[in-house]
RNA sequence: GGCCUAGUAGUUCAGUCGGUUAGAAUGCCAGCCUGUCACGCUGGAGGUCGAGGGUUCGAGUCCCUUCUAGGUCGCCA
């Protein structure tokens, strides 16, 4: 085995152009790829900046016989002379060059890699997981993790340019059982005691504005127990603000700002300020969803006058029973789904609670649906002036309750999308979405809970309906939405005592509860605090955006799997005896039956 | 907790109605090859068909259970 010795490098791989010809450098590296032709071996260097290929000539017997040793993903360190090559090759930036070789030295060996080593791989993502260290070398992984650090930076620098303090808050804190589920950390010299890990830093940095910090800005890990999906880990990064002396009118267009030199600085895309922006009610009413994707149209109409008068037992009991009938035009799409693509859809619909689906197609020869013969001829000419349909589109109906129908509509329009490839990710459309529901009612707990947090505001005009009218109260919350994905969220918070104990009870806390979970913050309230609010990022989704996927796995070194687990370090695992009897924890099996 | 998809060579996959010794590509190993860059040519090695049980003369294939990975509903103040 090989040391580097006196040999430094001179040049990243990548970096190499036609003026460095004839310079002396020194590369070091993994072999991408050796190919040898007999009296000639070439070898493509990689590292984290690109690749460059290295000529080995047989005239230098020893050197030579060593190059023919090499072998995919050895580390290698290299010094030759830039030429310019006999054949170039197109495809690649350092293509115009190759590096004769002088000297090569093999710093490590390498046993055949499990995985491909290569952007356009088809491995499984266990084999990616579970060998994450091989799939980091991937020029793409590492370009993602490299534009997810140039993010951080830019949104740091203007946080710094705004008067915000970085502050950091705990990790270990007291476990709020409203919200997500918590992780919880022991504590060995509190036997009995948990800490938990924080889904948010929210109270914390509110707690900062009462201390007069101003403005408040961390990029923090919060921790969440609850199931993953594609966009969801367990553990994942906030850029998390707090501000003071502030109302929406304040935090929205500074946040413009922001989002407008991220998207500058990686993407050069700035967008028109003030941004879009759409209230709950509306973007529910048209899109079936409160992070609506406004790539594509297939908007919700409302379809009632249509139907009112009609003969289809569907539509009467909807009438009837209070429930709505609503529909989306999927533009020139008659003839892009048949039966079973119909039917797909409709069982697509039904995952989102609808009972049924109608479908019309609209063609030059007259409509099919099946409800046709419950069609009159004057119902389907008001039907498609109202959808603005022509030959060739296809009419998707649902007569349901509000909620469910235009949810499953909403997710129709996105199966649509998806399938139609109407979704360009080069196409960014950014929109707040505002006016939020203060309260959501839960079901299995009888009872409001707060739809964002027992801190957020209310509207200024909707505070008397807190008591009188709690559905129809609405919040100074507001979402930032980028097709289809919320990237963040905030709220201005309560500042007053009283209000925020109108809100305790509105929540069906007793004041003592309210003490025992919060008193801290209710405390403190007492001692004058401004009135202030803040807003979240979640990075890790805005990354994704920014470059372009799907998967937040992509965008993250270390994921944990769907069962947020390590596939890598095979964490979580058992503990033994010792740690656990200092930890103060003693742990059930289930017994097999 | 529910629903859907997948699990076969190091990797990615094919495997028909249950029937001979489970195939391909790629990777790997060896030999040949002086301008390759998806190098080429020749040869070779490589399999607990996720695991367990069942049906059958016979199971990669059918049935049951289970595990793992992915997507999703619930959940995510």
């Amino acid at each position: 085995m090989e040391t580097m010795g006196n040999l430094r490098r001179s040049h990243y791989c990548g970096a190499l152009r036609e003026s460095n010809i004839d310079e002396t450098v020194v590369l070091m590296g993994w072999v991408q790829k050796r190919r040898s032709l007999g009296g000639l071996v070439f070898v493509d260097l990689r590292d984290t900046d690109g690749i460059c290929q290295i000529v080995f000539d047989p005239d230098k017997e020893a050197l030579f016989e060593k190059a023919t040793q090499l072998r995919s993903e050895f580390v290698i360190a290299v010094k030759g002379v830039v030429k310019k090559r006999e054949s170039v090759n197109t495809e690649i930036p350092t293509g115009m060059i190759e590096v004769y070789a002088d000297e090569l030295r093999i710093l490590d060996t390498a046993e055949t890699p499990p995985i491909y080593i290569k952007d356009d791989d088809q491995v499984s993502e266990t084999k990616r997981l579970q060998y994450r260290y091989l799939d980091l070398r991937k020029p793409s992984m590492q370009q993602r993790l490299k534009t997810r650090a140039k993010i951080a930076k830019v949104i740091r620098d203007f946080y710094e340019e705004n008067r915000f303090v970085e502050i950091e808050t705990p990790v270990l804190n007291k476990p709020t059982p409203e919200g997500a589920r918590d992780y919880l950390v022991p504590s060995r010299v509190n036997p009995g005691k948990f800490y938990a890990l924080p889904q948010s830093p929210q109270i914390m940095k509110q707690l900062l504005m009462v201390s007069g910090m101003d403005r408040y800005y961390q990029i923090v890990k919060c921790f969440r127990d609850e199931d993953l999906r594609a966009n969801r880990q367990p553990e994942f990064t906030q850029v998390d603000v707090e501000m003071s002396f502030v109302d929406v009118e304040d935090i929205l267009p500074l946040h413009e700002k922001l989002i407008n030199r991220v998207f500058k600085e990686i993407r050069g895309i700035e967008f028109e300020t003030p941004f879009m922006r759409m209230t709950y009610k509306e973007a529910m009413d048209r899109f079936g969803s409160d992070k609506p994707d406004l790539r594509f149209g297939a908007e919700i109409v409302d379809l009632a006058d249509v139907f009112a008068g009609s003969e289809f037992k569907v539509f009467q009991s909807a009438l009837a029973e209070g429930r709505v009938t609503k529909g989306i035009n999927a533009k020139g799409c008659a003839d892009a789904f048949s039966k079973k693509g119909i039917s797909k859809l409709e069982k697509h619909a039904k995952l989102y609670g609808a009972k049924g689906m109608i479908w019309v197609k609209v063609k030059e020869e007259g409509v099919d649906s099946s409800i046709l013969k419950f069609l009159t001829e004057e119902e389907i000419q008001s039907l498609c002036a109202k959808m603005d349909a022509e030959a060739g589109d296809l009419l998707l109906l649902v007569a349901d309750g509000y909620d469910t129908a235009v949810t499953s509509l909403g997710q129709l329009r996105l199966e649509i999308a998806r399938k139609q490839g109407w979704l360009d990710p080069d196409n960014f459309k950014v929109l707040w979405i505002t006016e939020f529901p203060l309260f959501e009612y839960a079901e299995e707990e009888d009872r409001y809970v707060a739809k964002h947090h027992p801190f957020t505001h209310p509207m200024d005009e909707d505070i008397e309906k807190m008591e009188s009218d709690p559905q129809a109260a609405r919040a100074k919350a507001y979402d930032l939405v980028i097709n289809g994905e919320e990237i963040g969220g905030g709220s201005i918070r309560i500042n007053n005592s009283e209000l925020q104990a109108k809100m305790f009870k509105a929540l069906g806390f007793t004041d003592e509860e309210a003490m025992h979970q919060f008193g801290f913050l209710i405390n403190a309230f007492r001692y004058g605090t401004p009135p202030h609010g803040g807003i979240a990022f979640g990075l890790d989704r805005l990354v994704m955006t920014l470059t372009g996927t799907e998967n937040i796995r992509d965008v993250v070194a270390f994921p944990k799997t769907q069962s947020a687990t390590c596939l890598m370090t095979e964490a979580p695992t058992t503990i033994s005896q010792q740690q656990l009897d200092e930890a103060h924890i003693c742990v059930e099996t289930k017994e097999e039956e």
